[in-house]
DNA sequence: CACCATGTTCCTTG
DNA sequence: CCAAGGAACATGGT
């Protein structure tokens, strides 16, 4: 699910269902994901704690907590990784392969899967720190974001994909922004002109929040089976609505949603690109 | 067996 | 110190 849209409406889910619930019991399957927590600290922050809030930076999300007593939140820092999942299950529901981190939370767990345990589930919040600004705020400016890729010789695909320059873009929507855009995946970053700028810009700015609308209103399997009770995803049958949206990514060889050629795919940076040759200009 | 996958971080090299 | 390229992490799908 993993980039900001998908991130930012699992945030929404899960801010309705988490304040307020207190952690029992902290089950620590994969400690890799706590890095570079121990699975003491971890354990030892969390046990007792109360959670009050929920934002999201970036691809992170922010769950707010308090212990029990204080007045003060502290932060844990979530996130998915390229296969993470964030739910709350029944407890007598079985666990699943790649539980990673399992918090008992009285009638329900908090449960955070990974296949491939790329995602994080920490105290430390320094990777935070070096995000850059966040996409659909006001601090995201074509004038500074513009600054930025002047320093840069990089392909605008990969550089897209910097999380110092602008928090929350990942492989998918770098494709679909350039797209929008009409400039071509492989133009250096300080070669494209401010009004090429400002459309990307823009572009970055449409394709996030359509997605986060998309992610919003399509039907999503909150409630779940019998065995499953708020497990979060894609209702049954959905997954092709949710992509069709998609005018590029996934779509070497069909035909451009505008001239009706060829979609193509490169590779940069050992990631698939997807881009119209003969729309998007160099 | 080969290659692909929504991400980040570490290590080199220049 | 910085930019850039590549490998590593781990598992599963096709």
């Amino acid at each position: 699910m993993p980039e900001l849209p998908e991130v930012e409406v699992l945030a929404r889910h899960l801010q309705r269902l988490l304040p307020g619930k207190t952690i029992r019991g902290v089950d620590v399957r994969r400690p890799k994901v706590l890095r570079p927590d121990s699975p003491d600290h971890f354990c030892r922050a969390l046990l007792g704690a109360k959670f009050t809030g929920l934002s999201r930076r970036g691809k992170y999300f922010l769950f707010q907590l308090r212990r029990p007593k204080s007045r003060e939140d502290f932060t844990l820092l979530g996130h998915l990784g390229m296969t993470g999942r964030m739910y709350l299950a029944r407890k007598n529901a079985p666990l699943p392969k790649h539980a990673a981190v399992v918090l008992d939370l009285g009638r329900e767990n908090f449960i955070y899967e990974d296949t491939r345990y790329f995602g994080r589930l920490t105290l430390d919040l320094s990777a935070v720190a070096s995000l850059g600004p966040e996409p659909l705020s006001d601090d995201f400016q074509p004038a500074s974001f513009g600054q930025a890729l002047k320093r840069s010789a990089q392909a605008i695909k990969v550089k897209l994909l910097d999380q110092s320059l602008v928090a929350g873009v990942g492989n998918i929507y770098a494709s679909e922004a350039l797209f929008r855009a009409r400039i071509a995946p492989q133009r250096a970053a300080n070669r494209l002109t401010a009004a090429q700028v400002k459309n990307l810009w823009s572009a970055i700015r449409t394709v996030l929040a359509e997605a986060i609308d998309c992610g919003s209103t399509v039907p999503l399997n909150f409630a779940g089976g019998a065995d499953n009770l708020f497990y979060f995803g894609l209702a049954a049958g959905m997954e092709d609505y949710y992509e069709e949206r998609l005018l590029v990514y996934d779509r070497a060889g069909q035909g451009c949603s505008v001239c009706g050629r060829p979609i193509k795919r490169i590779v940069q940076a050992a990631r698939s690109t997807f881009f119209c040759p003969h729309c998007q200009k160099k």
